[in-house]
DNA sequence: CCTACCGATCGGTAGG
DNA sequence: CCTACCGATCGGTAGG
C-alpha cells in the first residue's frame, strides 16, 4: 500500500480493509487477510477497532455523510434545475474520486450491515435519491426537462454514478470534473446530435 | 417459494440459490442457509451439484450466453447505430426480466468465480461491452452520435442496465419493453427538451 | 502488538 | 435424501 505513513494505524487499517472489502467483498475478506496485508496478528486488530462490522460502519456513514453535505450545498441554490443537476452530479464525482474505494464499498457492501445500522443507511440513502429526484421532477414541471419517468432516470443517474469507482481509472488521463461535465453531457443533452 | 413446481430438484435447488446469491451475497450465503431454504439437510445438496461455486457457474455463464446472443441478434441487421443501439437496450432488458435474479448475481456475485472460470467470464463480459461500444462508435463516425467519450458512454449504459435487477418491480405497472423504450430515449435524446 | 486459544460455522465426504 | 462426521477457517477474547 502506498501513501499511508502520515495515518493514524486505525485510519490505516480502515483504508486497508476499504481495499479488500473492494476487491473480495465484505463477507469473503477476512479479519486474518486484513491482518496479513498490515503484517500484523489477526488479535491485534481488536486494539484499533471493535469489530469487524465497526470498520464496514464507518466506512458506509461517512460516505452517505459526505455525499449528502455535497448535495445540500447545491440545493442552498438558486440556479435552474438544469443546472443544479448538473453541479449535483459534480458533486457526487467529487466525493466519489476522492474516496474511490470507500466509495465501491459504500455502493456494494453496505447490505452486510446488520440491524439497526442497515436501516439507517437505507433511509440516509432514499433521501439522497429522493433529493435527487426532486431537482428531475423540478425540471420537469419548470420545463427544463422532458416529462420522463423520473424513477427510471434517477435510477439511471444513480446506477451510473456508483458503478464508476468500478471502472474509473484514477491515473488515466480524464479528469473527474470533466468526467461529471461529460456525464452531465450525456444525460441531460443525450447522445444524438441536434 | 412460488413458481418452482415444474422445475426438476436441480433447478430449484439453482432458482434458490440465485435468490440468495442476490440477497445475501455468495459468499454470505451457506449451503447450510440453502439446504433449509428448500427443506433438507446440507449434505443432501450435493446429490445434485458439484459445489457450491458450481451453482454460481451455471448463473453466470448462463447468463452472459443469453446476453450475447440478444445482442448478436442486433449486430446481424442493416439498422441505423441509433436504431442498433435502442435494439440492444431492449434486448438486454428483456432478457433481464425473464431472470431478474440470475442477471443481479451475474452482476455482482461473478468475482467469486475461481480461476480459470473467472477470467474466461471476464473475457465474456468485456467481449459484450466492446460490441455495444462498436456500435456507439459507429454511430459518432456516421454522424448520428456526438463526440462523447466512447467509454463514458458505454459504462453509463450497463451499469444503468446492471443495475436495474435492484429497483425493477416485475409486479409494478411499467412494461420491460416500456422501460427499455424510455431507458434508451433518455440516453439518446436527453432529458432536455429541445 | 503477541501467543494461545475459544465455540461456531464453513464446504464437503462416506456410507447408507 | 439422511445420519454422522471431517479438517479448515471464522470472528473474537484473555492475558500479557
Amino acid at each position: 500500500m502506498i501513501g499511508l505513513e502520515n495515518l493514524s494505524r486505525k485510519e490505516q487499517l480502515i483504508k486497508t480493509a476499504a481495499q479488500l472489502f473492494k476487491e473480495k467483498g465484505y463477507a469473503a475478506t477476512s479479519m486474518r487477510d486484513l491482518a496479513n496485508t498490515l503484517g500484523i496478528e489477526a488479535a491485534s486488530l481488536y486494539s484499533h477497532i471493535k469489530s469487524k462490522e465497526e470498520i464496514l460502519q464507518s466506512l458506509c456513514f461517512e460516505m452517505a455523510d459526505k455525499f449528502r453535505e455535497s448535495l445540500e450545498e447545491v440545493e442552498n441554490t438558486n440556479f435552474s434545475y438544469t443546472k443544479k443537476l448538473r453541479l449535483g452530479i459534480l458533486g457526487h464525482i467529487q466525493v466519489m474520486a476522492r474516496e474511490l474505494t470507500a466509495s465501491a464499498v459504500f455502493m456494494n457492501e453496505h447490505r452486510h450491515l446488520s440491524q439497526p445500522y442497515l436501516r439507517s443507511f437505507l433511509l440516509l440513502r432514499i433521501n439522497y435519491i429522493n433529493r435527487f429526484k426532486k431537482i428531475i421532477e423540478g425540471g420537469i414541471k419548470s420545463g427544463e426537462f422532458k416529462n420522463v419517468d423520473t424513477k427510471l432516470a434517477v435510477m439511471t443517474l444513480f446506477s451510473s454514478l456508483n458503478w464508476m469507482p468500478h471502472w474509473y481509472d484514477p491515473s488515466g488521463i480524464i479528469e473527474p470534473i470533466e468526467l461529471g461535465h461529460q456525464l452531465a453531457d450525456m444525460l441531460i443533452d443525450g447522445l444524438q446530435t441536434k
